[in-house]
DNA sequence: GTAGCAGACTTGCTTATCGCAAGCCAGCAA
DNA sequence: TTGCTGGCTTGCGATAAGCAAGTCTGCTAC
C-alpha cells in the first residue's frame, strides 16, 4: 500500500531522512497548499508562481514518495489527474504548523496582515502546538482542525482529507 | 539587536515566509547541526559532507537573517569565529523536531538503528510534542531537553543555549 | 627575515538544476 | 477535419551547486 510504504533514503537520522524527502522549497509549498485543499496541477501552478517543467518534476516526486497521490476525475469527457495528499503527506501538518509559528514570531509580512490561526473548527478556538484545543482541552482530530487565513478570507479553511493511494 | 530582528520577507503567509528563510536543504541540515552543538566549519563541512563556497555562503546568509551568528574564540594566538544559535534560530526547535517525528514513522534508515529520542534530561523520560515531560507531566525548558542519537552514541546530547547576536 | 601551518573563505571552472516559453499530446466537441 | 484545454515535455539560457585549488590571516619555528 502506497500509504504503508516507508521512505528508505538512508541516513541515521530521522531529521536528516525528513529533510532528503522534504527538505526543499517547493516541495513544502505545495504540501501546505495540498493541506489547504488545492488539487489540480493549474492552480498550484498560478499560485505558487512555479515553472511548469518544475511542478510536474516535482508532483511526480512527491507521488513517489507517496506524499501525493493522483486521482483520476473527469471533466467534461476527459479523465484527468488531481493532486492529493496520503497519509504520509497529511502527517506533516505538524512541520508546517511548526513552520507556521516560527513565521508568525520571527519574520514580518510587506503588508500588516492579520496573523494565521490553527483552529478547532468545532468550538473556533486556537488549537496548541500538542494538537489539543485552547478551549476544550481535548485532543484535536485532523477534520476538526482548520486554518484561517485571513488575508485571503475570514473563513476557516478546513484541512484536507488524506486519500488511500 | 540582532535576536529581535524579524526577517522581512513579505508574503502574508507564515509558512510561506518560514519556508524562504529556511526551506532548503542545506540550511535545515546547518540548523539540526547548530542545534547539536556544533559550532565550527570544518565540522559542518566534514559532517555534512557540503562543499566549501557553499558552505559559507548559507553561514552568511543564516547569520545575515539572525538564525546564527558568528561568535569570536582564540586559537592558539588567532581569533577564530565559531557559527551559534540565536534565539531566533533556537526556536526552530519544534521544526526539527516535527521533522524528526515525520522522519522516523515514514521514512526508514538503510541500516537498522535504535530510533532518535528527544527527552527530558533531568528523569530521563520523553519529551511531547507540545514540549511536556511524558513522565513529570511539567513543560520541559530547551536547557532540560536533550536528544539521544543512538546509532553515534548512547549519550544525551544536550541542546545548544542560544546566543546573544 | 623566511617558511610553514591551520582553517575559513574565495576563486575559476564544470556540472546540475531552475526557469521561460513554446511545443506536444490526449481526449474530447463541433 | 479543426479547435480546445491543460498537463506534461522540450530546448535553451540563467543560475546554483559542487570540485579543487588558491588566498588570506595570524600565529610559530628557524
Amino acid at each position: 500500500m502506497a500509504t504503508d510504504r516507508r521512505v528508505r533514503n538512508g541516513v541515521p537520522c530521522p531529521i536528516g531522512r525528513a529533510i532528503d524527502a522534504v527538505g526543499e522549497r517547493w516541495a513544502l509549498l505545495i504540501l501546505r497548499n495540498a493541506t489547504l485543499g488545492m488539487t489540480r496541477f493549474e492552480d498550484f501552478r498560478s499560485d505558487l508562481g512555479i515553472a511548469d517543467n518544475i511542478l510536474s518534476t516535482r508532483l511526480a516526486r512527491l507521488v513517489d514518495l507517496g506524499l501525493l497521490t493522483r486521482v483520476p476525475y473527469r471533466d467534461g469527457g476527459r479523465t484527468r489527474n488531481e493532486y492529493r495528499l496520503t497519509a504520509a503527506g497529511a502527517d506533516l501538518l505538524p512541520v508546517l504548523h511548526a513552520l507556521a509559528a516560527w513565521g508568525h514570531e520571527h519574520t514580518t509580512p510587506d503588508e500588516p496582515a492579520e496573523p494565521m490561526r490553527v483552529v478547532h473548527r468545532t468550538c473556533g478556538h486556537a488549537t496548541t502546538p500538542g494538537g489539543h484545543c485552547d478551549h476544550c482541552g481535548q485532543p484535536v482530530r485532523r477534520e476538526e482542525e482548520a486554518w484561517i487565513r485571513p488575508w485571503r478570507s475570514p473563513e476557516p479553511i478546513p484541512l484536507a482529507a488524506p486519500v488511500t493511494g
